[in-house]
DNA sequence: AAGCCTTTGTGAACGCACGCACAAAGTCGG
DNA sequence: CCGACTTTGTGCGTGCGTTCACAAAGGCTT
């Protein structure tokens, strides 16, 4: 049931770019609040974000007008409509599936509970990591995904799982429900329109830096001839 | 008439959009081989790499013009290419610093060493985790840091540090000569021209999601009014 | 050998995003 | 109360990235 909600005098269409760059505001902004600083400029607040501060001025023009010309932005108001504009300011539940090393160290990471999300279920199908208590939660059989998910509200769900078998969990977890996920297996996924999907693959960061490694040593090492020795030598 | 002109055939100036894409067409690639596939054109590859087939063509005509009209590219050969694009014809040794739960699981990640890199170096700064055997190295202490960076011949180094530490390990790697850096801190790093960073925040992703997740669910839910009971209750 | 069929490689149009530069708007000192 | 100063919000030009659509190019069949 999507529920189109009308047009009011703010602008819903929020550039993806921006969505993307907000939570880096929010975070600066919370640093700055720890250092019991007040209010912020935009030059500040742009520097400490790490962007140019006309792109951090027209983001913030997206939500509203929120700033005091000649002043800059209170930092408390500020982060409160950052928040409520990421929809933060609801609590998120949110399940692991697959807790294996990385799903461990996604269950214990700090930064999210901090930020509304509640990781409310751990689900996993080894039998030998079923029953496993991390952060003061207990690993369930991955039989009772539809159940748990189902039961605790659950539209947001972490894919920590095998590449072999994220297809079919990520299948199974749209069924129960869950329209967001985040994939850490090095896959494509398929999901029907409604869902969103965004990827996280650590090897394709790695690799992405390795070009640009190569540049800086002089560009591809070895012209055609290199192929045939590589393809010879299997 | 397009001739080439006399700069070669190949084009150095490839969109960083691109080259973005390149490891996921290397992941289908690897796909196809590993399923005996030969030949692909560039609608199938576009399919299974999850986008348009023209941004697919366009993307690989930065590289040079491998594939035969009529057929489509061969995939060992279009492996190779990309492979030596990327700098992956060579190996990469990388450093891991801090191995809490989440450099554990980067060192333990099968997905790294599968595609040219190898982690030759962990550090750590807490007593109680220098000396632990991860994936076959010892986790050395972060005072070695300069000497082992120096030693190993490493310019790639991944960053899963706390927050607090990140910038000060960062300027000692740097100083070491490390010239990319993979950053799992949630701050925004400082560093001189000719470095590159990258960064990976889990948290912001679940943002992200969120954002979107709220605005299926009919926008956000109240307005001004919130913010006042918010900073009250403080 | 010739024509048909498939698929690449790319010219061109479009749309989004970035950053400059400035007018509008507000503060603060006198 | 006024004028100078600061900083926001944004119109606009520019450049990059995406997508469409098609001519060129090669294989395959007859």
């Amino acid at each position: 049931m999507t529920r189109r909600s009308t047009l009011g005098a703010r602008n819903r269409g929020i550039p993806e770019a921006t969505v993307a760059r907000l939570p880096v505001y929010l975070r600066a902004l919370h640093t700055l609040a720890e250092r019991g600083v007040v209010t912020v400029s935009s030059e500040e607040l742009a520097a400490a974000a790490g962007v140019n501060s006309a792109k951090l001025r027209k983001d913030l023009s997206h939500l509203g007008s929120y700033g005091t010309r000649g002043v800059g932005y209170e930092v408390q108001y500020l982060v409160y409509q950052i928040s409520r504009e990421l929809g933060l300011t609801q609590d998120w539940s949110v399940a692991i599936v697959g807790l294996g090393n990385l799903g461990r160290a996604l269950a214990g990471y700090g930064g999210f509970a901090s930020r509304g999300f509640r990781m409310s279920a751990l689900l996993d199908a080894d039998p030998a990591i079923v029953g496993d208590r991390i952060n003061g939660l207990t690993v369930e059989h991955i039989d009772k995904l539809e159940q748990v998910i189902t039961d605790c509200g659950i539209s947001i769900a972490v894919l920590a799982v095998p590449a072999s078998a994220a297809q079919a969990v990520c299948d199974r977890v749209v069924a129960s429900g869950v329209t967001s996920i985040l994939n850490f297996a090095p896959v494509v996924l398929t999901v029907p329109d409604g869902v969103d999907v965004r990827k996280v693959d650590l090897s394709i960061e790695l690799q992405i830096l390795a070009f640009h490694e190569q540049r800086k040593a002089g560009g591809p090492g070895g012209v055609e001839q290199e192929y045939l020795e590589a393809v010879d030598g299997s």
